[in-house]
DNA sequence: TAAGATTGTGGGTAGTTGTGGGTAATTTCC
DNA sequence: GGAAATTACCCACAACTACCCACAATCTTA
C-alpha cells in the first residue's frame, strides 16, 4: 500500500555495504514518483545525519537559492553551505544509492544504520547518533512544544 | 545522473597542475548544456576564490552589467571590477581548463584545490582559504540566516 | 503449506574519470 | 624574420564508478 506520492514513513535497521551503498526501503521507492527518475539528493542533516530528499523537491530548493544574488555575503554564505554537500545518485537495479565518503564521515556512518522516514525527506543515522541525540531531546521546552501545536493539529 | 541544465552542486577536492590547468568535474560538464560549446568564463569571486559560469549564463550578466549606467561611480567601479578579470575557457579533451595566472594569484591556490558547486556557477577555492572563510562567516548574524531559511524550506 | 515473486546484501568487471607528461602549433618579443 | 616562450592538442595510465550477476531471506499467493 502506498500512501501519498514522495512521502515517507516508518524506520528500517538496513547495512552500509563497503562500496559505500545503502538500499533504499521498497517501499519508499515506491512511493517515489516517477518524474524523479529514480534519483534522489544526499545531502548534510541539520543533525548529524544524512538527508535525502526526492530529485523533484531538491529541485524546488535549487530554484530558490538560485534566485539569490551572490553580491550579498550572506547569499553567497547560504547558497554555499547548502549546496556544496548535496549530490545526486540514482538507485541502482537493487534499489541502492551510493553515499559520498564526506557524508559518511559527516553521520559517522558504521556497517549497520537506521533508515527514518521523515515526510518529505529521509534521514539515514548511525544508531548509536540517534539515541544520543534522542536523549538529549528529551529536554526540550514544554514551551516550544506548545509553540508548535499553534501550527499543527495531531 | 544529471539534474537541471546548467545547475552544480557538490564538492570535490581536485588538483591545479603545473599548467594552470583544473578538471572540471564530470557531473559540471554533464550539466553543462550543448549551447555553451563547452565553455566557461573565468573570473574573480567575491569571496577569496574563482568564480566559472557556463557561457550563457555570463552573457546574462554581460547584459545586466550594460544597462548599468555609467553616471554613477559605484556603477563604473562596479562593472569595472566583474569584467575586467573575466576570460572565457574552453575545456579540452580531459575535461580541463585552463585558469589564468592573475587569477590563480587571486585565490591563493597551490596544488590542492577544493572545486564547489554553486547552483547557477562554480567556485574554485584554496582549501585552507575556504575554511578560514567558513570560521568568519560563523560570525554571521543568526537573525538574517534565520530570515532567509524563512523563504525557503529544507 | 508450498511455490513463486520480491527484497536485501555481496562481489566481479568493463567503462569512465582524473592526472601527468610529450609534441606540435601559435604567439610574443627582440 | 627568427628564437624563445607560451598555448593547444594528443596519448597513456591508474583509480574509481556504474552496471551486472548471484544468492539467501522474506513475503505473497494460490
Amino acid at each position: 500500500m502506498t500512501l501519498t506520492n514522495n512521502t515517507f514513513i516508518g524506520e528500517y535497521a538496513y547495512s552500509l555495504d563497503s562500496k559505500g551503498r545503502v538500499n533504499i526501503p521498497a517501499k519508499f521507492r515506491q512511493s517515489l514518483s516517477d518524474d524523479n527518475e529514480g534519483t534522489f539528493v544526499i545531502a548534510r542533516g541539520m543533525d548529524a545525519c544524512v538527508w535525502i530528499y526526492p530529485l523533484i523537491q531538491w529541485k524546488d530548493i535549487e530554484s530558490n537559492l538560485r534566485n539569490l544574488s551572490s553580491l550579498s555575503k550572506i547569499n553567497r554564505t547560504f547558497v554555499r553551505n547548502t549546496a556544496r554537500y548535496a549530490s545526486p545518485s540514482t538507485y541502482d537495479k537493487q534499489g541502492r544509492i551510493t553515499l559520498t565518503p564526506s557524508l559518511i564521515d559527516y553521520a559517522g556512518l558504521d556497517k549497520d544504520v537506521l533508515i527514518v522516514g521523515m515526510v518529505n525527506k529521509i534521514e539515514i543515522w548511525n544508531p548509536t547518533r540517534l539515541d544520543e541525540t534522542d536523549k538529549q531531546n528529551l529536554e526540550i521546552d514544554p514551551a516550544s512544544y506548545d509553540e508548535l501545536a499553534k501550527n499543527i493539529i495531531i
